[in-house]
DNA sequence: AAAGGACCCAACCGCCGACGG
DNA sequence: TCCGTCGGCGGTTGGGTCCTT
């Protein structure tokens, strides 16, 4: 997207005085306002126009720059496609947890945990979680706004999510790295998690779980004693695999007192809650049928330490 | 190969708060 | 204080693409 903005492009650049396109503009009705998807030429417009003027003032840089739409649109054509700075592409996992986690403590704010994923807009995280997550609501039958769904959230995706992340670190150091050459920098940061938190903790929880002021301590980190089974293939798409049920159970067991410490009344107690509603055997059945046929397409990114630095500037900057 | 359904995402809509006149 | 404008946000939708049968 950048290289539209190279020195060629100049030519076409629609850059007239603003007076004189107001005085074009100033007659227009809605009805000679443009909607639908934006051409080449009216993207082209934009950015120059912006290139060479900056953001802000919607509706004047609308007339200005010469396009027949509204600036609401040119904001939005902006800010979630044009801007350079955008990110395109598979949500990692890493942003997927991210994502969960975040959302899990603010809700459907998704501006706010977009400033939290750099690149990704907020329309974006906000398909995401109407594709990706609300789907699983539906075919589990609940509410995505249920407890029993933000508890299979909480207490099967997102250590699966860790899981699969901390397998896929393990995978990237043991296989495409040559132990010899990893850097005493990658040692001494995985090092300083794994001191922190004991031979079975999460790595990537951890790793921004302490930074910054407003710590965050991501309730599904495991904290006592006790083995975290590296899935391989576990992320929000994929089948649970009976091999994991236990662990999970005792997981869920052992924290108990711990999970919840952290988030809204509304994730608390997962202990009543399976008690009570449903056991967690059941739940996770059900989440099998539910989820068994689903081939995920998240991107294999890998947990590196630019990862890790990546989201402790992330979580130092909330 | 074709049809129908599911999925995905860019774009629009309506609402709300901030701000200035 | 009121009113109009603007920017920002979350919810919704239309249509293109992909997948399944």
């Amino acid at each position: 997207m950048g290289d539209k903005m190279n020195s060629s492009s100049s030519n076409s650049c629609i850059d007239m005085s603003c007076g004189e396109e107001d005085d074009q503009m100033m007659n227009m009705t809605m009805d000679d306002l443009r909607r639908g998807p934006w051409t080449v030429e009216e993207d082209f417009a934009l950015i120059n126009y912006i290139a060479h003027h900056g953001e802000g003032r919607w509706n004047s840089l609308a007339r200005c720059a010469g396009l027949k739409r509204t600036g609401k649109s040119c904001r939005l054509r902006w800010l979630n496609y044009l801007r350079p700075d955008v990110r395109r592409g598979n949500i990692t996992l890493e942003e997927q947890l991210l994502i969960l986690e975040l959302h899990s403590r603010w809700g459907n704010r998704w501006s706010k945990i977009a400033q939290h994923l750099p690149g990704r807009t907020d329309n974006e995280i906000k398909n995401y979680w109407r594709t990706r997550v609300q789907k699983h609501a539906k075919q589990m039958k609940c509410d995505v706004n249920s407890k029993q769904f933000k508890d299979t959230m909480r207490y099967l995706w997102m250590p699966r999510l860790a899981e699969r992340i901390q397998a896929a670190s393990t995978t990237k150091t043991t296989t495409t790295r040559d132990p010899s050459t990893l850097t005493t920098t990658t040692n001494t940061l995985n090092q300083n998690n794994m001191d922190h938190i004991g031979t079975n903790q999460l790595v990537m929880p951890q790793s921004y779980s302490e930074v910054g002021n407003n710590q965050i301590k991501p309730s599904y980190a495991k904290e006592n004693s006790g083995t975290i089974a590296v899935s391989p293939v576990s992320d929000l798409t994929d089948c649970y695999h009976p091999i994991y049920q236990t662990q999970n159970q005792d997981f869920l067991v052992q924290n108990n007192n711990q999970i919840g410490d952290d988030f809204d009344g509304s994730l608390i107690s997962p202990s009543g809650y399976f008690n009570e509603e449903m056991d967690f055997e059941t739940m996770v059945e059900e989440n099998n049928q539910c989820l068994g046929s689903n081939s995920g397409d998240f991107s294999d990114s890998l947990w590196n330490v630019e990862d890790i630095l990546f989201l402790q500037q992330q979580f130092n900057n909330m």
